[in-house]
RNA sequence: GCGCCCGUAGCUCAGUCGGAUAGAGCAUCAGCCUUCUAAGCUGAGGGUCGCUGGUUCGAUUCCAGCCGGGCGCACCA
């Protein structure tokens, strides 16, 4: 488990003293439970607390208490790391850090910089995410967009505790939904041209489909003749779909989402892999032949039922392309395989985990983030989508109004199993109540200080330069605790798939911030004019504007740190 | 009917490998700009953590059963 420096520490040493005690009998527990530091809520109970007593008591089959003073009797560094350390009420660990401590946290994030948070806990380990993979049908919607940035902050966040990590685009260029889209531009296009038809049952309905045949009308028609119109329908589908899949790599660049990597469905078709993938299963007598179609035997992993891969037609059930396509993951040596989904395939997850087992992996090596939809307001009334007629909010409509960064933020900002309610003219507001700015703003105002400074010909401080025991006010460390619990912030959002929490923490860390730069003066006033009296009068010499400007730049690093996983930028103004 | 997810302040939501008097934002009300960005800050009110049991020294958190909302139960993708 990596933490902070100080909970590093502390943790350390209460490890020690546990250790200590049972060599000397005082405790006998042969493993420890894994020590837990929480700021508490209340300042007066310290820095950090630690309930490790209270959890040992009954395999100690001691009060809660004196197991706490056993520990307490045998920190061996006490002098050097606390000021204070109290045992409450049932056996509560109550522990006040040496502000020298503290201090130390800035000149930690100084020295790492951009890899401050950053841990090694995933080396080695090689992970794929697979996210957004929308039908290449249409335009992005809202819930895509969500997808996209909750897939993208997933692999930054694993990428950020050492994972090797991947985030790929499956493509479903194959199969019936591919069929329609030609079928359904083959219509519009045979409209445009005068004659009237029936549009394709199933068809796609939205206006972008006359868009694109309009686009493609002239190319058709050069070519009309010596086509068959079973040829035509083909060409159709070809040029609809490389147009459409093209307007979401352009819709995912302007939203700031890089995929690394596109897997095409079609290819798994072409290569035989879906064959490959089939074969292997049946050797391991894991499909068989029943009313004429092939079944995948599901329900001997726990799925609910078996499940046809192979229809009486002849053709592949898009479950066998994606077994294929798992498959061919599994293959490229992934030790953790992620997939994305829209909530409403949550019934997909046990077929899938059933395709692990049944290729000889544990069930877990596949894990499934959900993502609820959004539900889109302005000013507080629904804006209602149809997806029946084809017309809903594009994501690009969205970004356009709001920005790629406030959309980003608020997709991020709730648990994404959860339905988020997304209000547009909220997102585009400037003001406090939006937290995307908020947050930007906290950052940018610490730019701001940097161009003060430098006006007044203060040069920036180095944190190993600087004299640090300054910073003993309770803002400032309360500061300094919060930047400390970084590490472990990012390594637990990391580990849950939660890239919320990132966004909450931002929030936090932004109100101390202000909070802070309201109430504490940081630079001196400009030399013409006369001393303050009040905000400014509280002793600021030149070494508290230096350490406070350290504390500064340590805010800033981690604001921008915490932006940058979730793929926001970092604005120097506003 | 079966399965999964959700149910925390008026609203939107954090928090839950069990911990001390349950948090934030919005909204409401009352204040703060001749000062380093007011895109900011301070204060106040606001709660049976859906209900009922169980496990525990201790449950919003774990378990069971209900209630309410969403979604899923295809030889569709």
């Amino acid at each position: 488990m990596s933490q902070g420096l100080v909970q590093e520490r502390v943790t350390t040493a209460l490890l020690g003293a546990l250790n200590d005690a049972r060599e000397k009998g005082q405790l006998k527990t042969a493993a420890w439970p894994a020590l837990s530091l929480d700021a508490p809520k209340r300042p007066e109970w310290g820095d950090l607390a630690s309930t490790v007593a209270m959890s040992l008591a009954s395999s100690e089959h001691k009060a809660p208490h004196d197991i706490a003073k056993i520990i307490v009797e045998n920190l061996s560094q006490r002098e050097q790391l606390f000021d204070r350390v109290e045992i409450v009420r049932p056996g509560f660990l109550n522990l006040t850090v040496k502000p020298a401590l503290w201090q130390e946290v800035l000149r930690e994030i100084e020295s790492q910089g951009v890899r401050y948070g950053r841990t090694a806990i995933g080396t080695g380990q090689r992970v794929l995410i697979e996210y957004v993979s929308a039908n290449p049908t249409g335009p992005l919607h809202v819930g895509h967009g969500r997808g996209a940035a909750v897939g993208q902050a997933v692999v930054r966040l694993l990428d950020a505790v050492g994972y090797d990590a991947v985030g790929e685009y499956y493509v479903n260029d194959a199969g019936r939904q591919m069929k329609l889209l030609g079928a359904s531009v083959y219509a519009r296009y045979q409209e445009l041209s005068g004659r009237t038809v029936e549009f394709p049952e199933d068809g796609y309905h939205g206006s972008y489909i006359t868009t694109v045949a309009q686009q493609l009308k002239e190319e058709l028609d050069r070519v009309a003749s010596e086509l068959t119109p079973v040829e035509l329908e083909t060409r159709c589908r070809a040029l609809a779909y490389e147009r459409l899949l093209g307007l979401i790599r352009d819709d995912l660049q302007s939203f700031g989402i890089e995929i690394q990597s596109w897997f095409s469905e079609a290819s798994l078709l072409e290569t035989k892999a879906v064959e490959r993938a089939l074969d292997e299963l049946k050797t391991r007598d894991l499909l068989f032949q029943e009313d004429g179609a092939w079944w995948f035997r599901a329900s001997l992993y726990g799925d609910e039922k078996d499940r046809v891969v192979k229809k009486q037609d002849g053709e592949y059930t898009y479950l066998a392309s994606d077994i294929a396509y798992h498959y061919d993951k599994l293959g490229r040596g992934y030790d953790l395989l992620i997939d994305v989904f829209g909530a409403d395939h949550h019934g997909y997850i046990p077929r899938m985990q059933a395709v692990m087992q049944a290729y000889g992996h544990p069930k877990d090596r596949l894990q499934v983030v959900l993502v609820q939809l959004v539900k889109l307001l302005r000013d507080g009334v629904e804006v209602k989508m149809s997806k029946r007629t084809g017309e809903f909010i594009t994501m690009r409509e969205v970004i356009d109004e709001v920005g790629a960064d406030a959309a980003k933020f608020y997709f991020l900002m709730r648990d994404s199993r959860t339905h988020l309610e997304f209000d547009l003219e909220l997102a585009k507001q400037r003001s406090a109540d939006n937290p995307v700015y908020y947050v930007q703003y906290a950052h940018a105002r610490i730019c701001s200080l940097w161009r003060v400074a430098s006006a007044r010909g203060i040069a920036r401080p180095s944190a190993a330069g600087t004299d640090l025991t300054v910073l003993t006010d309770s803002d400032e460390l309360g500061l300094i605790k919060k930047l400390s619990s970084y590490p472990e912030l990012i390594q637990s959002s990391a580990l849950a798939f939660e890239p919320h929490r990132v966004t909450y923490y931002l929030q936090q860390l932004a109100a101390l911030l202000h909070t802070f730069y309201n109430k504490h003066r940081i630079l001196p006033p400009a030399t013409d004019q006369e001393p303050e009296e009040s905000i400014s009068a509280e002793g600021l010499t030149p070494e508290r504007t230096a350490a406070r400007l350290v504390l500064m730049g340590a805010v800033q690093q981690v604001l921008r740190n915490g932006l940058d996983v979730l793929a926001i930028s970092a604005p120097e103004h506003m």
